[in-house]
DNA sequence: AAGTGGTCTAGACCACTTG
DNA sequence: AAGTGGTCTAGACCACTTG
């Protein structure tokens, strides 16, 4: 082991970070045991096991008796649930995500939301409204508002397979944080529509308003789910 | 130390957390040294360490190297949504909460309700079904089920007043996390009946799962809040 | 039966806070 | 200097999973 005055054991938990970032040691597989990590860094199981549980603790990996320890495949944050687009919420799930656009343009109306977003009243959003797909299953139909600015880059993409967060993260638009309000509402005949289910059934509604890192809104979506189809699952703490 | 098939350490960190709940040990102040609690529970040093860093991890203890290790005063959780019952949600808002029983008898039946209580076939659950009022409009109808042992402690008190995670904590057992399901769903005529509404209307239904400290659970509710007069509102992060 | 992680012990030395 | 928690070792037996 490195002759520092760092902890062994949080050496050894750098080097095992080291190599599940670098897939040396690849998600859903197991990694060396206790016995071969003692060998490798030259230390006693203490050190090891000290190490791989504060992994264990970070969600990194994944401990199971009689078998070994495997790279858990997706790290969550915490407790929180994390926020995510529809899309990346379908993937997860191992179903196909698409969308089908109803509506995408420029709007200089729109009060209540450009008020959300901090606008000007002279200033344009862009809305978008969409039907969401899950593996060709209509969830729920989405209206979301955009500033101008953001609007302009959206725009570039496919609406009916874009992932928005995506585009903004590769933009260097980083989501920060999200407020959502989460309500119940009887769907209208035109919802029932495109849903495929019956006018008046109840439906989920959640209306978030998204800010950035420098806290400025980013984005005022209203969805409403089927209720037979989705849920929303949360972990509260005392 | 007890001669179970328990881990000497849970044995240790359920005595710890009974010290902490009754106030024996007070907070801001010095629990035992290490070197006590092995006299204390005759296990090694490192069964008492294990204990304790579970309770640090709970935030339950802190550990101050060369001093020792403090019971920490109770914690507010900041951005996050707090665990938190109906009635204090409603004094928060200025209002005033009571409660309207419909049944509260133990029940042999509810297989479902047992096996997510972690509970035999063979044993008892309370189940008390209420209508919620806020400033007496009624908000929501709710059912509640819990362990006997628990529930013995909730009857003997006023149901419609009472604030039953108040209850509970009075009798040291405290609320850890909770898992919450949320959903939509139309009003069924009794619902509707008895919130005032029409059949059909949509309303928005939450299953909470809730754990104590020793992860076992506590309490699983259903409540089926008018969307008119509720709402859920949480923050995300990226 | 062999191998994995889970629990537990006894002992050592170190880093930090206090009288 | 004495006492605290922090780190680390070597060794033992147990519970679980798999061939």
């Amino acid at each position: 082991m490195k002759s520092t005055n760092t902890a062994l054991y949080l050496q050894v938990k750098d080097h095992l970070i080291e190599k599940i970032q670098q897939q040396v040691w690849r998600p859903n597989h197991l990694i060396p045991t206790e016995q071969e990590l003692m060998k490798l860094f030259g230390v006693s199981r203490t050190t090891i096991r000290q190490a791989i549980n504060m992994l264990v603790a970070d969600g990194l990996l994944e401990k199971r008796q009689g078998k070994g320890t495997v790279v858990k495949a997706q790290q969550l944050v915490g407790s929180l649930r994390r926020l995510k687009g529809f899309a990346e919420e379908v993937m997860e799930k191992g179903q196909v995500p698409h969308s089908k656009v109803l509506r995408a343009e420029f709007c200089d109306s729109l009060y209540l939301e450009k008020k959300k977003l901090g606008l000007d009243e002279n200033e344009k959003v862009l809305v978008i409204e969409r039907i969401r797909f899950a593996d060709d299953v209509p969830i729920a139909v989405e209206r979301s508002c955009w500033p101008e600015s953001i609007g302009q880059l959206l725009m570039k993409h496919n609406l009916d397979t874009a992932k928005f967060y995506s585009i903004l993260e590769e933009d260097n638009i980083l989501l920060k944080r999200a407020e959502e309000k989460i309500s119940a509402i009887n769907a209208t005949m035109a919802e029932a529509d495109v849903l495929g289910i019956r006018a008046g059934e109840a439906l989920l509604e959640m209306t978030r308003l998204s800010f950035g890192l420098n806290d400025k809104p980013i984005e005022y979506t209203k969805t409403r789910y089927r209720s037979d189809q989705y849920h929303y699952d949360i972990e509260l703490r005392r």
